[in-house]
RNA sequence: GGCUGGAUAGCUCAGUCGGUAGAGCAGAGGACUGAAAAUCCUCGUGUCGGGGGUUCGAUUCCCUCUCCAGCCA
């Protein structure tokens, strides 16, 4: 989309500093696949939370948030502003809206319960907590597995815990950029291509492990397929640019439906000027 | 030239003992409270390769043609 060169303008302009909001982009070890943003930009304004986590390690929401926080106000300390940019609705919106007070991951517990069926850990959950199966998605393994995590670890029901989306909106302004879904195709493309260039098998080969979530990033697990000479270069640059347009897509339904920043199609800009004025124009919408 | 398979949704293929057909992937839309670049939900009319025959009725049986594999000459 064009984010990192954006952010870093409108900081210039603004005095800011850069806080990642970027699930993937947070870990150090995948710096290539990830796209983060690269020396050039880093020189010229202070970016936080971006290369800073170990990819072996695990990570998460959970983690994210008093981490971005502290960024935040470090920078407000010292009279700064802080940028938030990122893809990752999820951890946007736990910024701006705080997530519920439960517990970190249990890797145990975790590990246990991907032995059972959706369908066992439905009746486990319904004997626990009968009212987050009213309210979750009962199909989708992840949240029942991951209600029933919270019931095992508290004792008590996740549905309890789980509290409505609090601090109904810290104060901030946003945008939600777009573009034309054929030049966004086009993009991705490019980019795949540039990552082959600056050597993206390298930098995986290279990794001597990696983490569990670290591992879901797009085009990780063909690319290893790749090294393993068992998918060609092409198959690599084909399913990773279709992954990533269909990544797309979601990520513009998430902020489309789940938060009420204004969009701004790219599109109509042909340079970086006009793309950061119209930025400005849109970011002195009223505050959320 | 002969024989044997194929030819069905954008792709890979099921299937119809004859009553005009369905999965996965792709595509489109949507959901989303600690794995989120993840996970999940919804959406399938296509001359069933062309032509002819049998039949009340053929994508399904028969004949023929075309194309693609493989085998034999």
């Amino acid at each position: 989309m064009g984010k990192s060169a954006l952010a870093v303008e409108l900081a210039e302009v603004l005095n800011g500093e850069i806080v990642g909001a970027d699930a993937f982009q947070i870990y150090s070890g995948l710096e290539i696949l990830t796209a983060q943003p690269d020396a050039t930009l880093r020189q010229r304004v202070v970016h936080h939370l971006i290369g800073s986590v170990p990819c072996q390690e695990v990570f998460n929401a959970g983690r994210y948030l008093p981490l971005a926080e502290a960024a935040i106000s470090d920078i407000r300390a010292r009279g700064k502003v802080p940028i938030v940019v990122g893809g990752t609705g999820l951890y946007i919106k736990a910024l701006t809206h705080g997530i519920s007070e439960t517990p970190q991951v249990d890797v145990e517990i975790r590990e246990k319960l991907e032995a059972f069926s959706l369908e066992e850990l439905l009746n486990q959950l319904k004997g626990l907590d009968p009212d987050s199966v009213e309210t979750i998605d009962t199909k989708n393994r992840r949240r029942v597995q991951r209600a029933l995590e919270i019931c095992l670890q508290t004792g008590e029901a996740a549905s309890k815990l789980r509290e409505e989306w609090k601090r109904p909106s810290r104060p901030c302004r946003g945008i939600v950029l777009t573009r034309e879904r054929e030049e966004l195709t086009e993009r991705i493309h490019v980019n795949i291509l540039q990552m082959l260039e600056r050597g993206v098998m390298e930098e995986i080969r290279s990794l001597k492990s990696i983490g569990a979530t670290a591992q879901e990033a797009i085009g990780y697990r063909d690319a290893v397929l790749h090294l393993n000479g068992s998918l060609t270069r092409e198959q690599w640059v084909e399913q990773t640019h279709r992954a990533s347009c269909q990544y797309a897509k979601r990520q513009l339904t998430w902020f489309k439906n789940q938060t009420k920043f204004p969009l701004l199609k790219l599109s109509a800009f042909s340079n970086l000027r006009d793309s950061l004025t119209a930025s400005l124009d849109s970011l002195t919408a009223p505050l959320e």
